[in-house]
RNA sequence: GCCCCCAUCGUCUAGCGGCCCAGGACAUAGCCCUCUCAAGGCUAAGACCGGGGUUCGAGUCCCCGUGGGGGCACCA
């Protein structure tokens, strides 16, 4: 292991402002490896400082998709922790404490600049060709009138002071140097008019707060990530290692995901959100396997990877500093590598909701035994019950002008079906050894050929086209069963010849 | 417009100067297996963005283009 073995804090810092999507839950994952893999801790964080576009249930819908990859935090919001609040709408007055210390430091300066002012340089600063910032103007004030103007409940904000001469270099682990020129750096707003912080303010101060070693976080934070380092210098903090993730892109690679972009996604079945992914079918460990391997390979070859071996494998260097464009058709895929690596009983668990759902009642008895015969043919879990949906059902529903055509009429398809349902009754134990042959010899005798007669044969027990293995089949509904259906078979074809 | 990041098959990627006439996976096509459908096996097609350097030698290092992406809020 090259990783560190210092034991790792890191934070999943998400604001609650929408369902858990797959670029979150990716950044959660990397979180929560590097957090078991180091024994260290994995902390969930609510930013939730802008009240305008907080969404009620998003927090309830973050935990549970979580929990349902298996993403379990050992600090959070609803467990407490060494650091509690887990939430920033609670830790206000922390934010505000920092700022003011910023201020007195001379680091920071109080704004009275109105919004709408604020609008109109900005608008005149675009029509001239530059680039948009704050001019300043607040920079320079007498900071014992500042104060005094402040305390007299004057409305105004805190801004860093950011310098202006010389360069400002920051390191990421992907890229390494990023320097900018300070003269490009904007006076960012550290607390809003209204008290509460802005996430450039409380994530570093949260992060230091909380002794976070590894900052993981998205890659669209690199235009200000300079700055942050700023804040963490300018209050004479050690910096954490910083993360930057690659973007994760459309399937078609160009853009990054909007929010009509992920409902048309969904609309072709394409999980964007984590609460998609079960209702989809795929398994959790699908969704990690796959996620993971999204900006983040472990050698030339190796791709399939139960969670135990992403926590052994994972490491933050093979990490991918390039945008990556989502491709489902590889969810797919891992989703039937990982459903094949099931053991039969737990596929088993885990498809008797797929069937319940769709309205099937489900015999326990069967159940191990029909998720044997679909387990390699399944390749989302909503699949079951187009397969094997008939292992449930009393009758099943003939489609006769799938059995009859041009080389096969109903009446030889009647008794056909006829002849099957004595062959059967005359064969003590069904089975592909005892019964095998003589079908074959029956399709001969009957001038069919064997694949003929066992579609035939597939049709009237299953009512479907495609279906698990016949022998499977028949022996799971048993004797009985299989010539109830070929003599109902045998009925509804006779009926139609007439 | 300004700033930042990125750049190998359609897609995800391996490659950290010679092991690369570039390897794997998904998707695609063909074949084999076969009671259907899968699974599995085999095979095919498919890429180092361009130009300059550095070097005995560059996919790998540097520079410039180009392309793509991101950011420029009292949002995160």
């Amino acid at each position: 292991m090259t990783q560190s073995t210092n034991p790792a804090r890191v934070r999943f810092a998400p604001s609650p402002t929408g369902y858990l999507h797959i670029g979150g839950a990716r950044t959660a994952l990397y979180d929560y490896l590097l957090a078991k893999q180091t024994e260290g801790s994995f902390i969930l964080r609510i930013e939730d400082t802008d009240q305008k576009r907080y969404v009620a249930d998003s927090e309830k819908d973050l935990m549970r998709s979580l929990r349902w990859l298996g993403l379990e935090w050992d600090e959070g919001p609803d467990k407490g922790g060494p650091h509690a609040p887990y939430r920033q709408s609670k830790r206000k007055a922390i934010y505000q404490d920092h700022a003011e210390k910023l201020v007195e430091k001379g680091q920071a300066y109080y704004c009275f600049c109105s919004p709408e002012r604020l609008d109109r340089i900005r608008e005149e600063q675009i029509a001239r060709g530059e680039n948009p910032r704050y001019d300043q103007k607040c920079r320079n004030l007498d900071p014992d009138e500042s104060a005094r103007r402040a305390e007299n409940g004057e409305p105004h904000v805190i801004r860093f002071k950011s310098p202006h001469q010389g360069t400002t270099t920051a390191v990421d682990l992907l890229r390494g140097e990023i320097t900018v020129d300070n003269q490009t750096l904007d006076d960012i707003v550290l607390i809003k008019s209204n008290g509460l912080a802005v996430y450039h303010l409380a994530a570093m101060v949260d992060d230091h707060l909380m002794d976070i070693t590894h900052v993981i976080r998205g890659a669209e934070w690199l235009p200000t990530f300079p700055v942050h380092k700023l804040i963490y210098d300018a209050f004479g903090w050690e910096e954490p290692i910083w993360v930057h993730l690659s973007l994760l892109l459309k399937p078609d690679g160009k853009g990054k995901l909007s929010k009509r972009d992920m409902e048309e996604a969904r609309q072709k079945g394409q999980p964007i959100f984590v609460k998609d992914m079960e209702e989809f079918g795929y398994l959790p460990e699908t969704v990690n396997n796959w996620l993971a391997l999204m900006g983040w390979s472990y050698d030339d070859r190796t791709e399939f990877f139960p969670m135990e071996d992403l926590i052994g494998k994972f490491s933050l260097e093979k990490l991918n500093p390039s945008p990556a464009a989502i491709n489902f058709s590889k969810l797919d895929h891992f989703n039937g590598l990982h459903i094949r690596q099931l053991d039969v009983d737990d596929f088993a668990q885990r498809i008797k909701p797929y069937f319940e759902r769709e309205g099937y009642e489900v015999d326990e008895e069967i159940l191990p035994d029909v998720a044997a015969a679909i387990q390699t043919r399944t390749g989302k879990l909503t699949e079951v019950t187009d397969m094997a949906g008939f292992f449930f059902e009393e009758d099943v529903d003939l489609v006769p002008k799938r059995i009859i055509n041009k080389n096969l009429s109903a009446s030889q398809a009647a008794y056909a079906a006829q002849r099957m349902s004595h062959l059967f009754q005359e064969v003590p134990v069904i089975t592909q050894d005892t019964a095998e042959k003589p079908l074959r010899e029956l399709a001969d005798e009957l001038d069919l050929k064997a694949g003929q007669l066992f579609g035939l044969l597939r049709e009237a027990l299953t009512g479907q086209k495609v279906s698990p293995p016949l022998f499977d089949i028949i022996s799971i509904l048993g004797k009985e069963t299989v010539i109830e259906r070929l003599d109902e078979a045998a009925m509804t074809l006779r009926d139609m010849a007439e």
